[in-house]
Order: C-alpha cells, then structure tokens, then sequence
DNA sequence: CTTTACCCTCCCCTTGGTGGAGGGTCTATC
DNA sequence: GATAGACCCTCCACCAAGGGGAGGGTAAAG
C-alpha cells in the first residue's frame, strides 16, 4: 500500500512515516516504476508499535532497539524489562523535578497580590540571590 | 567586566551568555577597541535573573517577557502573577501526562517475568492494536 | 483535457543552546 | 623579541523529532 494509508492504519503523519524511512527505522519496497514506498502489513505493524512506543515517551533510539527486540523472536525478555525500567527511572526522576518547580512557584504564586501595584514576590524571588 | 566573569557570576557558560546577547535578551555594552563584550552589574544581575527563570522551566521567550516587567518599576504585579499561573497549569498537565505514562509502564513492567524467555507482555502490549 | 488526490525530493524552521574551526588580543615569562 | 596560556571574537554545523512548503511527477475520474 502507499504511504498515506499506512500513515492512517499506524496513526500517524505522512512526514513522520517518510522521516521513519529515512533514518532506516521502517524500511519499506520501492515501486521500481513510480519510485513510491510500498509499504506491507509487516510494515504498518512495525509503525503502530514504534508509534506507540513514542506515545510512551521511548526516544527514537529506544525504540529502534525495542523494534529490535520485537522482530527477534528469541529475544530475552529481560533486555525489553531493562529498557523498561530505564524510562520509569527516567520518568520518576522527571516527576520529582516537575513536583518540586511546581510547589516553588505555587508558593510565589501564593505570596503574590496580582494587583495593580508593582510590588511582586515573584520578581523579587527571582532577582534576589 | 568580561563575558567570562560575567558568565562566571550568573552560573551560565559562555556559550550560553554569548547566546543570550545574540537574540539581545541580555545586550552589554561593547569595547570599541577590542571588540569584547563588556558586562556591568545590571547585566549580571539580568543573566542571574534569566539564569533562575529559566531554571524554574519558563521558555526564553517567557524569560524576555518577565525581564520586560522586571526592569518596569512600575508595572502591575498582576501580569507577572498570570505568567506564574499559566506555567503552573503546563506543568500540573506535564505531571498528570507523565504520572498516567508511569503507571501504564508500571504496570506492564510488573506483567513481564524479565527472564531469559522470549515471552514479553511489554511488547506485546506494544504491538497489539 | 483537466481536476483532484496522491506521491516524490529538497531545503529551511523550530528550542536552547553546544562544539569546534580559525583567528585576534593581552599578559607574563624566558 | 619570541612564545605560551588564557582570554576573546565570528561563523558554521549539530542535537531531537519532525513540520511547512516549494516545485514537480503520476494516476484515476469526469
């Protein structure tokens, strides 16, 4: 089939499933005669996967291994767990990260008037040392 | 002063000083001799402010707002509160999308043995529809 | 014969800088 | 006077992960 239908069976852009060509992540046949991509159902399930893998915040390179570990039927399935663990890691630190931003800047927010006049804790927060 | 003691001061590198003149969110003065960069306290005070702001995940372009109300001794504290509210709120949604992703991988992670087997309920959670 | 809907490649743009090449300047030391 | 080291400058290329659009080819339908 043609890159558009695959796009739409996979869930994603035309641009994002060429861009996924050409870093050799999907791979499809090329019609010799109109030079378009011809992309199989083996295809389109590999593009569902990495772009759901993508909604799991796994960056591209993580999902190439995945995609790697996906097509290798003797796979361990420790490697996959590894990985997995990994982002969770990665995710929890991110959250921690985020949390404490938030409460920073809720109790700013919290000692700011917001009115009309120019005195404002925030500012002077971020100015002060 | 120097782009480096300049940069030393706020906690920024060079680099990223350098940057900061180039888009003039902090502009020095010039040494018409030697072509250096040439850095006052108010401009380290500014970097030092950008520098926190940043760190506190507000966009460069955010970072040039706040700097505009910062140098405005009479703005309303009003404005600089909205910007604080509105970063809140992107943050409390990055948290729920990445609490919501945690728990998603959380969960499959539980699901898989991790062992030297080829069976992975990770990916084929990855692959199913 | 023309419209419509596809497809292709190629290049620039984004964010917030980082790295390096190639070269100028200043101060200290030999 | 030469040279080394530590500064500084500009300009170009690069990262992630594509998006936007130009310019052009192709295939089927009316």
């Amino acid at each position: 089939m043609q890159i558009g239908e695959a796009a739409r069976r996979a869930g994603l852009t035309v641009k994002t499933v060429r861009y996924y060509a050409n870093i050799g992540m999907v791979s499809p046949r090329q019609d010799a005669a109109t030079g378009y991509r011809d992309y199989g159902e083996d295809d389109v399930a590999k593009l569902q996967f990495v772009g759901k893998a993508r909604r799991f915040d796994f960056s591209v390179g993580e999902c190439r291994e995945l995609l790697g570990l996906y097509e290798d039927r003797n796979r361990p399935s420790r490697e996959v767990k590894a990985l997995t663990i990994k982002k969770i890691g990665e995710i929890d630190a991110r959250l921690a990260e985020l949390q404490s931003l938030k409460d920073e800047l809720s109790s700013l927010a919290a000692s700011c008037d917001g009115d009309h006049r120019p005195d404002c804790p925030i500012l002077n927060a971020l100015s002060g040392g």
